[in-house]
DNA sequence: AAAGAGAATGAATACGTATTCATATTTTAA
DNA sequence: TTAAAATATGAATACGTATTCATTCTCTTT
């Protein structure tokens, strides 16, 4: 009965549009003259066949032109290789280059990467959950945080999640950060070594962690020095608002000696405004320093002083912490902070 | 037997990890007093439930936080919704910026996408080969080409590829580009319309569809008018090689005045080179153009003159394409071409 | 040489959902 | 009111692979 209604289907198909005949591990098995199991066992490792058996098996596969279904794979071996990747702001120079190391690295490892982009105000929560659907082996959020239901969610149906450039106090996942208070206070410490007095920070997105924690480190120390006064602007992450702000606080009258703005690519905005809407020089009549080290900060027209993210090493920790965790290996709740690295350039 | 089976195993898990269980179809049934059939009828659309079963359903599954596995569904609905896109430069801002259009247009629809990073040198096909075992629905091509033999297979098992931003031809493969030869003419004109005598070109992948279409346009007209003396670099698409190629030009004293660079990033590294190496002006002493019009280009500190790629409208189209090629609605090969916009800005 | 260990393979089945087919129930038509 | 049509649901099975279990065959070991 099944097999009379297989080949009836078949027909049908091949009558209708002749090329388009899937090929599956039985057919190999036909051709072979084995069984669908000895086929499976070909294409795995580690399993026991004669060579000449894997060989017979692999040729009858080249000759169909048969490709392993991972599809059919992941419903029995219970894991999909897949990893989702959760980003706001995808194009930002900062966030490519994180997507681009994440893609290569897990691409070694034989995994594929799931993207999921979040725009501005779309909720997380439910983009997640086509992202669970898909039985992703883990989960790496680099843009918008997670709520603590849905990361008791994951938790529960054994979904490791990790956050990067972000976390989320109470709600027992790890992540994975640059140590953006003592980046703060690098900066801090630079600038009055280097004799600035008024000082501006412009930051993003207020209420993100990174937001918080880097004017958190850069006021501390500030206020430790004996600096108490700071102006301090918020907006968001984008070249437009470094540029808006930087151009409204000059308008205002308070030109500060010095800005310290929470990304590169909001310090990049914050200098083109001094330079083309007022005409300052930096550094020399405004200073700017930023964060993260994109690769436009090097560029001689920028040469922008800023803090290091290392990028690679954090793409890299935060791999393997996600490995370890879908082994099982390890189930704490880590926070990993990588420390920047201040590089000096022309800007400050 | 296989029910004893399955509660042991079920056993066995909750002793050992107490949250570990997963949720299907079958739980859901069992709770709300339905079949399986039932409960996959309540989450697909257009089936006949009665109301009162459907919101049985639906409260049994979310006491469970139950979530429909997509692997499964995959399995029997023979689809996916799963796009791959193959990137190489996935962190360039051109390219960046595709790739968040893709992610959220096909997101919008309820596909999904998968990412692959082709690294330099490395081989497409193997990395297309693991595409295809994932069953995507659809292919986009974003960088580097696809080979005949690949096309092929694709083809043979059903699955539509396009390519956006190149094409190939003899490969019966649809693409989706910018008019790049009538790029390369418009800026042709523009610039002899405006008198400049002295013309150079920068070009990127001297093998890439782009670099090669955008030179013999821009040559061609060049020719149409008179023109034959152009003096020609290629390299590949970076700020960089933009950057040490504009330098070889002035420093060999073949200054010209002004330079059609294939790529914004490559304009970008040309007019930085002329800037800070030879204290050039731009445009008064050396006038630049680009493509693709990313977002610096805009930004007042370059002011880039650029023909502009109207990116949304070609993700839109080929995303329309695609899914009318899974639909099988449309099997022709077809390649689509976008005029590009002739961005006037400063720099020339 | 016989028995037992070990290796190679096939048969059967699980993975979780969608769908076809059959059946029970309700509605409509006559 | 009854036959027929339509609707709602359940039972069974397909999707393509991995794996467990059983079986056959080969090789040691005494």
């Amino acid at each position: 009965m099944y097999k009379r209604c297989q080949m009836k289907k078949k027909h049908t198909k091949n009558r209708h549009h002749n090329s388009t005949k899937k090929i599956t591990s039985v057919d190999v098995a036909r051709l072979a003259g084995v069984s669908q199991s000895t086929v499976s066992r070909a294409f795995g490792t580690g399993n026991e066949l004669t060579e000449e058996t894997k060989k017979k098996v692999l040729k009858a596969a080249m000759e169909l032109k048969y490709r392993p279904n991972a599809i059919a794979r992941s419903l029995t071996s219970q894991n999909t290789n897949i990893v989702g990747i959760v980003m706001a702001n995808a194009k930002s120079p900062f966030y490519s280059k994180t997507l681009d190391e994440f893609t290569i690295k897990l691409q070694k490892l034989g995994k594929q990467t799931l993207l999921f982009s979040v725009e501005k105000g779309r909720d997380i929560d439910e983009i997640l959950s086509h992202v669970l659907e898909y039985r992703v082996d883990g989960l790496v959020i680099t843009s918008a945080t997670i709520s603590s239901e849905m990361a008791e969610e994951c938790a529960n149906i054994g979904t490791p999640v990790i956050l990067f450039n972000r976390y989320a106090t109470g709600t027992n996942v790890s992540a994975v950060c640059c140590d953006n208070v003592k980046g703060g206070r690098d900066v801090a410490d630079y600038l009055l070594d280097r004799g600035y007095t008024q000082l501006a920070y412009i930051g993003g997105n207020p209420k993100s962690s990174t937001n918080i924690d880097r004017l958190k480190g850069f006021q501390e120390r500030l206020q430790e020095r004996g600096f108490s006064d700071l102006l301090i602007r918020n907006d968001e992450y984008s070249y437009e608002s470094g540029y808006r702000i930087a151009k409204e606080l000059i308008l205002e009258g308070k030109k500060p000696e010095v800005i310290f703005c929470a990304s590169d690519i909001v310090a990049l905005g914050a200098m083109d405004a001094a330079k083309h809407e007022f005409n300052l020089k930096t550094p020399e009549e405004i200073a700017i320093v930023g964060f993260d080290d994109i690769e436009m900060a090097s560029w001689p027209t920028y040469s922008l002083t800023t803090i290091q993210q290392p990028i690679e090493e954090m793409t890299e920790f935060a791999i393997d912490l996600l490995e370890s965790k879908i082994k099982k290996m390890n189930t704490k709740c880590e926070l990993k902070l990588f420390p920047g690295k201040l590089i000096k350039r022309g800007s400050a």
